[in-house]
RNA sequence: GGAGGGGUGACAGAGCGGCCGAAUGUACCGGUCUUGAAAACCGGCGUGGGCUUGCCCACCGUGGGUUCAAAUCCCACCUCCUCCGCCA
C-alpha cells in the first residue's frame, strides 16, 4: 500500500513514478479528491461526536447534583446530536472505505533502477553465466542427446507421470515417481541446508486468510490466479512469500532485531488463469510446484544487502548445480503490483530451448509492510519495516534444467555431486 | 465435536455504565545521589488519525447491538488454556 501522506504532499512525484507502469493520472486525482471529501466529512463527524461526549458528560453531572430536569434536557439534546453523528460517521466511513479500496488498488512505485517500459520485451539482460565462463569456455552448445524435452525423457525413465497427475488433479498437476520425485525432495533440502547459516528455517501453513493474502498485495488484485477455498475463508498460498511476510504483522520490532531472515520450502499454487493454454507441455508450468524461499524484513538502509543476498544465494545454487542461467532486470511495467525493483534468474533449458524463469528477487520497500502493519522502533517512534524476497529456487524448472542439461548419450541422467548427499550417495538416475 | 475458564499498554496485572486511554508493578528513557556501578529517590514513558500545534477523534481479541454515555451490559465470531470424546 502506498503511503498516504506521501501523495497528498507530492502528488506529482507519486503520478510520475506510476505512471511508469501506465497507471493513469486520472487514478490519483480521483483518489485525491476522495480523500479530501473523507477527511472533511471525518471532521464533522468527530465534532458532532465530541459534542455528545461532552453533554454525556454534563448529563453524569446534572444527575449527581440532582437537577433531574436539566439531566433530561440535556439527555434528549444529546440523543438529537448523536443521530447526526450516526449519520454524518455512515457517510464518512463510507468515504474512507472508497478512499482504502482505491489505495489498495495502486501498486508500489519503480525504483529508479527499474528500467524503463510496459511490457516483459522491455526486461533488460543484465548478463549470463555458465558453466566454465570463469576461465574461458564460450556458451555451452549442447549435444544432442541433451536437446531431449524433459517430459519424453522423464517419461521413458519412469521419473515422470503426467497422466497420472491429471488423472488424480486434472492436467497442469504433475506427478513425480521414483528418483523424480526423490530429486525435487533432495533440492529442497539441499537448498535449505545452504541457507540454514543467516535464514532461520520455516515450515509455514500451506493456506492463508484474506487478509493475509492482501498483505503481500496478491489479494484484491490477483484473485483469478488463485485457488480459494470459500468455506473456511482460506486460499492456497502462491508463495511462501506470503505467509512469511504476515509472520511478525501487527507488531512493533526492535530496530537491533533486524534483519529478521528466513527461508521456507512449500508448494506453491497458481491458477495461471491468465496464462491458459501456454506453456503446457512438461512441468513448464504447473498449478502446484515446491520452491525454497529466502525472506528478510530490515531497515530501508539494510534493504540493498539483503536484496543482494538473496540474489547471490540464488545464482550460487544454479552454478553450484552448474546450470546456464542469465539475470534480467525486469521493467516498470513488468514487476510485480508489490514491488519496486525485480530480478529474474531465468535457466537454460536445452530440451525445450528456452530460458525459464527459476527465481525472482524483489524489494518491496515498506509496500507490504504497510498492508501487513510489521514496524519497528527507531528513536522511540515506529517505522514501517522493508520486505525483500527471492526464490531460491523454484523446483520444477530446475529440475527440466537438471534432466535435460545432465541427460547422457546413453539415455541416463548423472547429476551434480553436490547433490549426492541428498541422494543416497548416488547422482545417475536410469530406468528401472 | 462437547463442557468450563480466559483474551486490557513492551510484559505482568487491576478495572461498581459516567471522575478510565485506563490503577499498580516490571522493563525502558532522563535526572538526583555516587570515584563508578548498583540500590534508593524524582520525572517521563501506547498506537493511529484530523486540523486552526493546541486541541479534538478512534483503539481494552474482532464485528454487531443496548444507552444521553460502554473496557465495563447483550449477541455472534475468532483465539488461547483445562477437561471429555475422536484421531495421523
Amino acid at each position: 500500500m502506498l503511503d498516504l501522506v506521501l501523495l497528498r504532499k507530492s502528488p506529482d512525484e507519486v503520478k510520475a513514478g506510476l505512471a511508469r507502469r501506465g497507471v493513469p493520472t486520472s487514478d490519483l486525482d480521483e483518489l485525491i479528491a476522495k480523500d479530501e471529501e473523507h477527511r472533511s466529512l471525518l471532521q464533522e463527524a468527530e465534532r458532532l461526536r465530541a459534542t455528545v461526549r461532552e453533554l454525556s458528560k454534563r448529563v453524569g453531572e446534572a444527575r449527581k447534583s440532582g437537577d433531574t430536569k436539566a439531566a433530561e434536557e440535556l439527555t434528549s439534546e444529546s440523543r438529537a446530536i448523536g443521530d447526526e453523528e450516526r449519520r454524518a460517521s455512515e457517510k464518512s466511513d463510507a468515504a474512507g472505505d472508497e478512499v482504502r479500496a482505491l489505495l489498495l488498488a495502486l501498486p508500489n512505485i519503480p525504483s529508479d533502477e527499474t528500467p524503463d517500459g510496459l511490457s516483459e520485451d522491455d526486461n533488460v539482460e543484465m548478463r549470463r553465466w555458465w558453466p566454465g565462463m570463469d576461465t574461458g569456455a564460450p556458451f555451452p552448445s549442447f549435444e544432442e542427446y541433451q536437446k531431449v524435452p524433459h517430459w519424453e525423457s522423464g517419461e521413458a525413465l519412469g521419473i515422470l507421470d503426467l497422466e497420472t497427475g491429471a488423472k488424480i488433479a486434472g492436467s497442469m498437476f504433475p506427478l513425480y515417481r521414483g528418483d523424480g520425485s526423490r530429486l525435487i525432495r533432495a533440492l529442497s533440502a539441499y537448498a535449505l541446508d545452504r541457507h540454514a547459516d543467516a535464514y532461520e528455517e520455516i515450515r509455514p501453513p500451506t493456506f492463508a486468510l484474506t487478509e493475509t493474502m492482501m498483505s503481500t498485495g496478491h489479494l484484491p488484485k490477483s484473485a483469478d490466479d488463485m485457488y480459494e477455498i470459500p468455506r473456511d475463508g482460506l486460499w492456497a498460498i502462491p508463495t511462501s512469500e506470503v505467509p512469511l511476510t504476515s509472520m511478525k504483522s501487527n507488531q512493533i520490532l526492535e530496530e537491533a532485531e533486524l534483519p529478521i531472515k528466513m527461508t521456507a520450502a512449500t508448494a506453491c499454487f497458481r491458477r495461471e488463469a491468465g496464462a491458459a493454454g501456454r506453456d503446457t507441455r512438461g512441468v513448464l508450468r504447473t498449478h502446484e510446484f515446491d520452491k525454497v524461499e529466502l525472506f528478510a524484513y530490515c531497515t530501508p538502509e539494510q534493504a540493498q544487502e539483503c536484496f543482494d543476498d538473496i540474489l547471490a544465494r540464488a545464482e550460487a545454487m544454479l552454478q553450484s548445480l552448474g546450470l546456464t542461467y542469465r539475470l534480467l532486470s525486469l521493467c516498470a511495467g513488468d514487476i510485480g503490483t508489490s514491488s519496486k525493483r525485480t530480478i529474474d534468474l531465468e535457466v537454460f533449458s536445452p530440451g525445450v530451448d528456452r530460458w525459464l524463469e527459476v527465481s525472482s528477487t524483489s524489494w518491496f520497500g515498506d509496500f507490504q509492510a504497510r498492508r501487513a502493519n510489521v514496524r519497528f522502533r527507531r528513536n522511540g517512534s515506529p517505522k514501517f519495516v522493508n520486505t525483500v524476497n527471492g526464490s531460491a529456487l523454484a523446483w520444477s524448472r530446475i529440475w527440466i534444467a537438471l534432466v535435460e542439461t545432465y541427460r547422457q548419450m546413453d539415455g541416463t541422467i548423472a547429476l551434480p555431486a553436490v547433490l549426492s548427499p541428498y541422494l543416497g550417495g548416488r547422482t545417475v538416475i536410469s530406468k528401472r
